[in-house]
RNA sequence: GCCAGGAUAGCUCAGGGGUAGAGCAGCUCACUCGUAAUGAGCAGGUCGUGGGUUCAAUUCCCACUCCUGGCUCCA
């Protein structure tokens, strides 16, 4: 299955996006005849349809465990869940069994009947049921109580359902998988059975969702991580660390390059700053006091306590406090490809997208009020540039504002989210607005980006701080000659190389662009009377900066280039007596079309023209 | 951290109370070949770690580590 915990899980534009954030039954539907079903929308059509689903589930885990306690059970993305408190732990054996049970149960045409109680009656009715109770207790006084029936099963439910289980088709759904959760997300209470399942309006629907999960597996960054020889990760020598293969490198490097790049066209500079810092540092920061928990234990030096950095900004601001600093100076927009470590619980941890230890593409931006907009609109635009040449097209936005407990000047706060949300506009973004959402230091954005299949993953964050400079009594002086307090803008483009590198391998599945992938040109000599040949032209090319090897083992040239399209290598120049006595090569992609034979400095004039316009192939 | 499942050759996996097997990769040899796997041979393992039960444990039991899927938070 695929990580929920990393991004919006997914789909294909055409499918239905339903959430449930709290993972309680929310409904914002009206309740509808049955004979207006099919005038519904696709999505509110699913929605019915895994929320009746899972009610039937849960009626058929009652059939074999009578005296289990149900939870809750919504639709979700892509399908629906259903917590159980059971007596014995589940097994896989025991998915099959469900949905034999409830195949059965759909095929009975039950109807689904609402009814509107009292309290008294509901809590009557689930008094066997105690999880139904504390839902109960918990819902306003106002709220209309309603439950749904559908053959031998009632559940607490606000709707809404199909109108009989005959709109639920015994070949549309299919129980995916079970895990723990604990009753509404508290790890204080009781850790509860969760069984995951998806389901569709048709068997057609439910199998090219369930090729599409297929597919996201063939995708999955740890597995094409061992397969290209890109990344690793040792227990031995620490979970979560990330060692970076010569081929893995080499995508790094093309990574880095382009940033360092666009970072200089952009008006930064860079720095360096050291990777762990005393005791004095956290605590001016606030970081011990609010993120120890995330923070790698200290070493101690000389009766000093040192610490690990979880974040570079404090060693950023220490930079701007070297001088007085003018509003001339500003804004001052200074980035690091700085790596920071930050403890996480061992369950938590996934491949490169979950890790202990990362390198950030930071960058800090300290700036006037008056600059305030304006840096925000070119960050944002850098961004989305940034993504646009990584190839995503998709980029939706999320800006947090204010929430009740927080530090900063009202104007201030107010000025930033502005500038936040006219940036937005101006770059015609897609945005959703998250009221309260921001951190109790500042407001910020943060981007979504969109990959091939359609999954959305968050990226970027922009995040203006207004407790650092305090903390560390920031200042510039101003045209009037006083002390005043800059703006700092935090941001971070690509997130982390690791994380990055973790999207970016399933968006192109391996197959990364010319301009990224670890070898572009492989030359296969057809015979090794050909090895020299090959290996001038490998040469040649490597000299002029590209990433190509000539093959010269003992493999067949069939073997050959078997192995440069398993390897995904945009290109393989296969040469023998024709191109030789031409002076040529004959190019083969990965993608299986041959092109035209041409000269070796077409080829490296092509070749160029290809990396420079960062084409796919 | 918690719940569940897993860990056997570099990789993918089979097996099972009497101390291990395949394919691929690796090495050697032969083949010199025109756009996705040439053939033969060789080598490769304290069966995750530690403890227990047993005449005997890789197999059964316990603990731990890590991995996988979830739960909370986040880049």
């Amino acid at each position: 299955m695929r990580p929920r915990r990393h991004c919006t899980t997914g789909a294909v534009d055409t499918w239905p996006k339903i959430r449930n954030m709290n993972g309680i039954q929310e409904d914002v539907m009206p309740e509808v005849q049955a004979a207006e079903l099919d005038k519904l929308s696709v999505e509110e059509r699913l929605y019915r349809i895994r929320h009746s689903t899972a009610h039937v589930m849960a009626q058929a885990v009652l059939r074999l465990f009578p005296e289990g306690k149900v939870a809750i059970g919504p639709p979700i993305e892509n399908g629906f869940y259903y917590d159980f408190d059971l007596p014995r732990n589940l097994t896989p054996e025991d998915l099959e069994a469900i949905e034999e049970h409830m195949r059965e149960i759909v095929s009975g045409n039950h109807e689904f009947t609402r009814k509107v109680v009292d309290r008294e009656e509901a809590l009557s009715m689930f008094a066997d049921q105690p999880y139904k109770l504390e839902l109960i207790r918990d819902l306003p006084a106002d709220q209309e109580i309603s439950v749904y029936t559908q053959d031998s099963f009632t559940d607490l439910c606000r709707g809404p359902h199909v109108e009989t289980t005959r709109r639920i088709q015994p070949k549309a759904f299919k129980l995916l998988s079970i895990a723990g959760a604990y009753w509404r997300g508290d790890e204080k209470r009781p850790m509860l059975q969760r069984i995951y399942g998806t389901a569709w309006e048709n068997p057609k629907d439910l199998r090219v969702y369930l090729d599409h999960l297929k597919e996201v597996e063939k995708r999955d960054h740890r597995r094409l991580g061992k397969e290209l020889d890109l990344f690793s990760t040792h227990e031995e020598a620490g979970p979560g660390l990330i060692y970076w293969h010569p081929k893995g490198s080499r995508i790094r490097v093309a990574i880095e390059d382009y940033w360092r790049a666009q970072h200089r066209l952009g008006g930064y500079e860079l720095l360096y700053t050291p990777h762990v810092g005393k005791a004095w540092l956290w605590q001016t920061s606030g970081h011990l006091d609010f993120y120890k928990e995330n923070m790698y234990a200290p070493m101690e030096l000389d009766n000093a306590e040192y610490f690990a950095k979880p974040m570079n900004c404090p060693f950023h601001i220490m930079i701007y406090k070297t001088q007085m600093r003018s509003y001339r100076d500003l804004p001052l927009r200074w980035g690091e490809l700085g790596t920071v470590y930050r403890y996480e619980r061992s369950g938590v941890l996934h491949g490169l997208l979950r890790v202990r230890g990362f390198t950030q593409d930071d960058a800090h931006i300290f700036c006037t009020p008056a600059q305030v907009k304006d840096e925000i609109k070119e960050v944002l635009r850098f961004s989305l540039q940034m993504w646009d040449d990584f190839g995503f097209k998709t980029i939706k936005a999320y800006l947090a504002t204010r929430p009740p407990k927080s530090v900063g000047d009202e104007d201030r706060w107010l000025t930033a989210q502005a500038s936040l949300q006219e940036a937005i506009e101006e770059q015609g973004l897609e945005f959703q607005l998250d009221e309260g959402g921001g951190a109790f230091y500042g407001p910020k954005i943060d981007l979504k980006v969109k990959d091939a299949l359609g999954r959305e993953w968050q990226m970027t964050t922009i995040q203006f701080d207004f407790n650092l400079p305090e903390r560390f009594d920031m200042t510039f002086i101003d045209t009037d000659g006083k002390e005043k307090r800059p703006y700092m803008v935090h941001r971070a483009l690509l997130g982390s190389l690791e994380r990055f590198f973790g999207v970016l391998i399933e968006h192109y599945g391996g197959a990364f662009p010319v301009w990224l992938a670890p070898t572009q040109v492989v030359v296969v000599p057809v015979a090794s009377a050909f090895n020299d040949y090959a290996a001038g032209i490998a040469k040649r090319l490597f000299a002029a900066g590209y990433r190509a090897e000539a093959d010269l083992s003992d493999d067949r040239m069939n073997a050959k280039i078997r192995n440069a399209q398993t390897a995904k290598v945009p290109y393989m120049l296969v040469v023998g007596e024709n191109e030789q006595s031409a002076g040529a090569v004959s190019i083969r992609t990965r993608t299986g079309e041959r092109k035209e034979a041409m000269s070796v400095d077409d080829f490296v004039a092509w070749l160029g023209d290809k990396v420079a316009t960062r084409a796919e192939i």
